[in-house]
RNA sequence: GCCGCUGUGGUGAAAUUGGUAUACACGUAAGUUUUAGGAACUUAUGGAGCAAUCCGUGGGGGUUCAAGUCCCUCCAGCGGCACCA
């Protein structure tokens, strides 16, 4: 039959047998694969989905044929601009345009032959999922961890919206490549900081990669030091003392002057009351410029610092020195307290500054890394020296030894239409109050125009009847939050819902949550290692620690593995502008479902990047052809007996495919079944049934289609219900060993040996010794050393 | 600059605890068959040499009977972060 057959007939078989890839709660060991579900575009299915999804189908396959209870769950993370676009530009509703998305999606899944239990599929759209990304924003804000703040974002003039920070590419609209500008405005924020410690310790319970755990440490940025503070000399201000964040308390003798951001409280006050006119012309032209200045040109003119004196000095706290202030865009707002003390013989930066500026420079250190010029520090290591100024500042009420991290406060709110209504109640008399839980979800009312507004808010903010509404506090006249959530909102807990897609009373029950918890493997992209998967396990941690979740589960993943990348034959990165994208779908087309699957994971490394390659994938159809051949011809003169040598070959290639798959090593699997198909086909054996069953079983996972159509003539079911093959010890040792005669260190002969013999040392040595070739060459020498490692070399040290 | 990763044939890449380097596949060459089509099959294929043999895993050094694998150092490439105090 041709495969396109092979592929509607079973496609047809399976969909009858509801119970095939079922994950049934509670029965027997668990295992739950996942996969990063896809955001539903337009074009559909790309090679990068076919790859990645594949590969969680033979681990599910694999797992399953094990004997164990696999979940293997799809959804849609279907909120989000895209579909929003293209809504407006194609006059739909969003809702149609993500139907018709979906459903695409799912045909072509199902064509990759992807094993989902689609009993369990989760749309973040779906008012029935969102109530509970509503939910779990309430509880942040119940617990204090979301706020409403003021807060720059990024503004493209000419879109007339509000952008994520991931959608701004180089400074720029990432859609229509206009150059973004600041804007203030009245934010949800959630305070996922709160939880940096947590996110770095919690990745010792888990079994990331390495470099995933690197890469979320990174991330959050922590950096151990002290906050100190520095009286003002006057007291002109509100402001009495300045605070800095520093890394280096111990150098506090040697900071000479301060550096303050330009968008630091003391500036605003200093501009309006500078009692010195030229000054404070200064001041203000910088400032100004400061904020001119987007944030890409901040970082392009790094090199060469600017700076204006701020005409103010403050204490040295141990010095008691007045040093001055000055006002730097290197000193950012963002970060710390957005001041520093600068000790420039100790800081490249300061340095730089000081040099520029002419300022005073004490070294603190000598060249031995010996304290000197502070007094009572003088002679201290720097190990030593930083644990003796925490205490000092803290003896003194000045300061204390804290923490600091990159990882900022999780902006929250987006001005689109198409996301989760966020749940929140402005009540003129209660302030912010959260909608009641029996009125969740609140659902995004479905409307005539989706267009952002000018003012930058929400189209939502014109619905009126969506708007006003009553405080769930007092029942007075209220205004409904317009806001919507981040896309990251709906992903950050779907992997909770799969495991109890239909609970209306719960977002997860606690005790399948106990069952199914925590993820086996999750398998996605690096891109996602930061965001995506640092927001999904603070949300996880939130929970956790509300006692929604098992004590003994406090990290969402156990295991995090990363899917390589598929470029182009050209080997660039596929994109439509180099014309050079491989359509899953039409590969299918041409040579078949199975071929493709296989020749993916053939491609190379599971995580490597890696270019299309033709030749390659006909070598894989080549195999897959030659096995279906050699199958059917087994199947025609079945041996009623065979020989070791069969068995071994089997038995080895069973334990070396398990081994490859449990270690997604599927390229090295591959190598092991062709392998395994050459010898059995260069010896011209005949194989026994079970040996024949066992071979198709190898290649279930790889090739569905295939394996169940020469599986269907015994007659027992599909083969994805089968057990995989286990491999019999007794063949997995050869009668004889090959042992290779080395003379120091050369390889120079072999002895072959029946594997009994393998640990009679002295034997084996004298049979080493005296082969022909062995002979000449050790012949009038002196043999200082022999070694032996069993079953693999003898080496013969000679002078 | 910092952090992480990777350097193996013409190409994609394999190599338990250090123990036959280049499995598997592509490409190439010769042959078989003659197929209307992306062909199919067989054999060969790291380099040098007639040969014995020698040389070969980015460069240099080291540990070891033995190094692709461990240590030091340098070089190149990839990814992430980056004026983070």
């Amino acid at each position: 039959m041709e495969f396109k057959e092979i592929e509607k007939k079973w496609q047809k078989k399976w969909r009858e047998m509801p119970e095939l890839y079922k994950a049934k709660d509670f029965e027997g060991n668990k295992f739950y694969v996942l996969n990063e579900f896809p955001y539903p575009s337009g074009s559909g299915l790309h090679v990068g989905h076919a790859f990645s999804y594949t590969a969680g189908d033979i681990y599910a396959r694999f797992k399953r044929m094990q004997g164990l209870n696999v979940m293997f769950p799809m959804g849609y993370d279907a909120f989000g601009l895209p579909t929003e676009n293209h809504a407006i530009k194609t006059k739909q509703k969003p809702q149609d345009v993500t139907k018709k998305n979906t459903a695409n999606y799912r045909a072509e899944m199902d064509r990759l032959a992807l094993s989902f239990d689609w009993c369990r599929e989760v749309n973040t759209t779906d008012p029935d999922y969102y109530k509970w990304t509503q939910w779990i924003f309430i509880k942040l804000f119940e617990k204090g961890l979301a706020y409403k703040q003021e807060m720059p974002i990024n503004w493209c003039p000419s879109c007339k919206i509000g952008l994520a920070n991931e959608e701004v590419v180089n400074g720029k609209c990432e859609r229509c490549g206009t150059e973004v500008s600041r804007r203030n405005i009245s934010q949800w924020v959630v305070k996922i900081t709160d939880y940096a410690d947590r996110l770095i310790d919690g990745l010792k319970d888990t079994h990331f990669i390495e470099r995933v755990k690197q890469v979320q440490i990174n991330w959050i940025g922590k950096s151990e030091g002290a906050k100190i503070n520095f009286k003002l000399q006057t007291s002109n201000f509100n402001i009495k003392e300045l605070e800095v964040f520093t890394t280096r308390p111990d150098t506090l003798y040697g900071a000479t002057f301060m550096v303050i951001s330009p968008e630091h409280a003391l500036v605003s006050q200093l501009v309006e009351t500078h009692d010195r006119a030229s000054l404070q012309k200064d001041i203000k032209d910088y400032v100004e410029q400061a904020r001119k200045k987007s944030d890409m040109e901040r970082t392009e003119l790094a090199k060469d610092k600017t700076g204006v004196f701020s005409g103010l000095y403050a204490i040295n706290p141990v010095t008691n020195k007045e040093i001055p202030i000055w006002i730097s865009d290197f000193v950012l707002a963002s970060y710390g307290t957005g001041a520093i003390m600068s000790v420039p013989a100790h800081d490249e930066r300061d340095r730089e500054f000081a040099e520029k500026y002419n300022l005073p420079i004490v070294p603190v250190y000598d060249e031995n890394n010996k304290v000197i010029n502070s007094e009572m520090w003088n002679g201290l290591s720097q190990e030593e020296a930083i644990k003796k100024a925490i205490l000092y500042i803290k003896e003194k009420g000045i300061g204390e030894g804290t923490n600091n991290y990159h990882l900022r406060d999780w902006i929250f709110s987006r001005q689109h239409y198409w996301g989760e209504p966020i749940p929140m109640v402005n009540c003129p008399v209660c302030g912010w109050v959260p909608e009641k839980e029996e009125n969740l979800p609140i659902v995004l009312p479905e409307v005539e125009a989706y267009e952002p507004t000018d003012d930058g808010q929400s189209p939502l903010s014109k619905i009126e009847s969506f708007v006003n509404c009553t405080c769930p506090k007092c029942g007075g006249a209220a205004k409904r939050e317009t806001d919507t959530m981040p896309n990251w909102a709906g992903s950050d807990w779907y992997f909770l819902r799969y495991m109890d897609p239909h609970n209306n009373s719960k977002l997860v029950d606690f005790d399948i949550l106990k069952y199914w918890g925590p993820v086996d493997v999750y398998i996605g992209g690096d891109e996602h290692n930061t965001l995506h998967l640092l927001y999904s396990r603070f949300i996880y941690l939130f929970l956790y620690d509300l006692g929604l979740f098992p004590k003994e589960q406090p990290e969402p993943y156990d295991m995090r593995v990363s899917h390589g990348v598929i470029l182009g034959p050209d080997n660039q990165r596929m994109s439509k502008s180099h014309g050079n994208v491989i359509v899953p779908g039409e590969v299918a087309d041409k040579y078949g479902v199975d071929v493709l699957r296989m020749y993916l994971m053939f491609m190379g490394p599971f995580d490597g990047t890696m270019a299309w390659n033709e030749k390659t994938l006909m070598g894989v159809k080549r195999f897959i052809d030659r096995f279906e051949k050699a199958i059917v011809d087994y199947q025609l003169k079945v041996a009623s007996d065979s020989s070791d040598d069969v068995k071994v070959i089997i038995n080895k290639t069973i334990a070396g495919v398990s081994k490859d798959l449990n270690e997604f090593g599927y390229n090295t699997a591959i190598a092991k079944m062709m392998e395994c198909m050459n010898k059995l086909q260069s010896s011209n054996f005949n194989l026994q049934i079970n040996d024949i069953k066992k071979l198709i079983k190898l290649m279930a996972p790889m090739a569905p289609y295939l394996a169940d159509e020469l599986f269907e003539k015994y007659n027992e079911g599909s083969i994805h219900s089968q057990k995989w093959p286990e491999a019999e010890e007794k063949y997995l040792t050869e009668d004889e060993v090959t042992v290779m005669v080395a003379v120091n260190g050369k390889v120079r002969d072999q002895i072959k040996l029946q594997s009994s013999m393998i640990n009679l040392q002295k034997e084996v040595v004298e049979m080493a010794k005296n082969t022909e070739k062995m002979k000449d060459l050790l012949a009038n020498k002196e043999i200082i050393k022999e070694i032996y490692v069993p079953g693999k070399m003898v080496n013969f040290v000679i002078k």
